[in-house]
DNA sequence: ACTGTGTACCTTGTATACACTCTATTACCA
DNA sequence: TGGTAATAGAGTGTATACAAGGTACACAGT
């Protein structure tokens, strides 16, 4: 017991860097809604620090496009449009596409088993009702493809680019007819990887993401 | 007179943005190298600000991945290798073979005019040495068409992108080979876009990327 | 009643002070 | 002479103080 405490003591984190997660799960799951002023000396009193951090938090925030800023006003969470929505699942789309050509080309027998295992962790729990981890475990199974794909900057920016839509992608699950369609699609794409048939994973992946373009846009029209 | 420095009243910036850009240029440009630190209070006193905007600067350069954080230790400039500018330049074109492909499908009379004006402006400048000027206006034909594509965040993407390799970009352009070759594609990609030759302009774009591509990780290995 | 002006407060923008860690150098001991 | 420990210095991490601008509300004048 002693030791671990002693482990957690070398994970070291700034307070800036525990405020920035923070305040980006907080606006990704909808806590903070968009056009919400983010007040520093509010939220200092909030999370108990200064306003030293959550400025600089903000700052990163900033430049992730998660919240927008006015001058001498602050900041404020960004509002999501349909278009924005739209062009965020545009570039998702194509580097998605990117990452399946880049893994097909770079892959590696143990590559092709770590993917293989996360489809299989996602089909065993994709008949129960449990949504987020069927979210889960679809983003495990093509962050394993994104591995292989052996780009660090790409990786990067898919997370970024999925956790904009996070919202969202948990709703799109939550619609029974799409978990048996997901696995489908996973073993689609690894029969495709396995035949060394690019252009065909290209393919079942595009129409995979497609899908979810789709169904967001159906639901963001009916919210707005 | 005094309506021009009124005007120009209106367009405040925070020291912390001018920070951001003097930091992020010296970097791009090469005048600060990759490993060297970044102290705050010696940049402090160079900037003439104190180390509050020199702080927030550095989180936005930390985000971006042009500086490395080290715990307690502080900033320095991120290393650039062969590896990491491949993987930026292979995001790149697909990210550019998006805007061209979005660009031809969303295409009007006027967004032609100003792709067409642009590149005429780029050639006329292509048989002089003024390479500097020769790169700003093959960039400004690029945003041209980035425009017409009507995707705010590839543009802002794009643009990141395209300053991860401002510094080769440039050496790239000295080859004095390079230049009639810049116009006849830019020519070539104006003629696939009138003929509604969606394919076809992105060919001729990816091939004006892996050109790009090559030259600049040929002078990366006689560097290295 | 409506509009314009002034004032007070709230919030950001910037500077600085204080605490803590890490490192390097020096001195002392084996 | 080599190694170790102590100390000083430099730099980041965090908090707070101070300045300046913007906004909202109230009051007065038309």
């Amino acid at each position: 017991m002693a030791i671990s405490s002693e482990i957690k003591m070398d994970a070291y984190l700034p307070l800036r860097d525990v405020v920035f997660q923070t305040l980006r799960q907080a606006i990704l799951k909808g806590d903070l809604k968009p056009g919400e002023r983010l007040m520093e000396i509010q939220l200092s009193h909030k999370l108990g620090v200064s306003r030293t951090p959550i400025r600089e938090a903000i700052r990163k925030l900033e430049l992730e496009g998660l919240v927008l800023m006015i001058p001498r006003k602050g900041a404020e969470v960004a509002k999501i449009t349909e278009k924005t929505l739209r062009d965020v699942l545009e570039i998702r789309l194509a580097l998605e596409q990117l990452a399946v050509r880049l893994a097909c080309g770079r892959m590696t027998q143990e590559g092709l088993e770590v993917i293989k295992k996360a489809a299989k962790q996602c089909a065993e729990v994709s008949d129960t009702n449990d949504v987020m981890e069927v979210a889960r475990l679809d983003v495990a199974f093509h962050d394993a493809i994104h591995e292989v794909a052996s780009n660090q900057r790409l990786i990067q920016m898919l997370d970024n680019l999925q956790e904009q839509v996070y919202r969202y992608r948990v709703e799109y699950l939550k619609l029974d007819t799409t978990h048996s369609q997901i696995v489908k699609e996973h073993q689609e794409i690894i029969k495709a990887i396995e035949k060394g048939d690019c252009e065909w994973a290209v393919e079942v992946t595009s129409l995979h993401i497609q899908n979810q373009v789709q169904i967001v846009s159906d639901m963001l029209r009916e919210e707005g």
